[in-house]
DNA sequence: TAGAGTCGCAACCAGAAGGTTGCGAGCATT
DNA sequence: AATGCTCGCAACCTTCTGGTTGCGACTCTA
């Protein structure tokens, strides 16, 4: 399926890097779950960019369909993801500062060396 | 000098969203700051596309040109804006839970007025 | 001083991304 | 039955992006 750390990572990251969608997210976050037309109206954008935009959210798994009332659709978020990327930031970040402390090191003893 | 957190964010998100930059940032980290052939040599692409993506990265502030020792330039690993992209998404995170559980609230009301 | 290696700049290309417009189809309300 | 919503699909356009190739310039060393 595809869903290991890095992949849901990658697609959260490529998903919150556009401010139009940190738009929608912002505006789901503010008055709680939406349609894709009360979206596009709160919104500079259009119904169809929206869709897009919801898209590409769902997969990244940030936001999920509710359950559909007659013909309406109400999109709500979903905060598992973004832990998920949170740790791998966390992660990541640990990797970094080993690795330049491991390199502080070296150049240490290679100063001393000489 | 629009260095604001959601700016920061956003360079960081996009620069890592993209697999080529993770492989230039996890050469970095595995083998110790490097010069732009040393990584091409260890990519599959172009040293150009590596110097690309590292001005890319540089402008994100993940990684910095070192001093320069004679004509090469070696790039090291910057981790601060990390963490600025950590709490960044933190609190993006602490806002949904937020709001969902004032929607889950306001559905128990509901329902239980009905 | 003549190579060999490294770097930066510019042009170019194909494909992905963000966005719009234009439909046709399903539910309502009147 | 007709109007008025909302939704989904498809085509299209423009810009951004990742990548390559082709130089010219600089540094080091034999």
């Amino acid at each position: 399926m595809a869903d290991d750390v890095e992949a849901v990572a990658e697609r959260v990251f490529t998903a919150i890097a556009d401010p139009s969608r940190r738009a929608v997210l912002a505006a789901l976050a503010a008055h709680g779950p939406a349609t894709v037309t009360e979206l596009a109206d709160r919104l500079p954008i259009t119904r169809q960019a929206v869709a897009k935009h919801l898209a590409l959210l769902t997969e990244a798994g940030l936001v999920a369909a509710g359950p559909p009332e007659g013909r309406r659709v109400r999109y709500g978020l979903r905060s598992a993801p973004m832990q998920v990327a949170q740790r791998f930031l966390a992660s990541l970040a640990r990797d970094w500062d080993g690795r330049l402390q491991a390199l502080q090191d070296h150049l240490t003893r290679e100063a001393e060396d000489r």
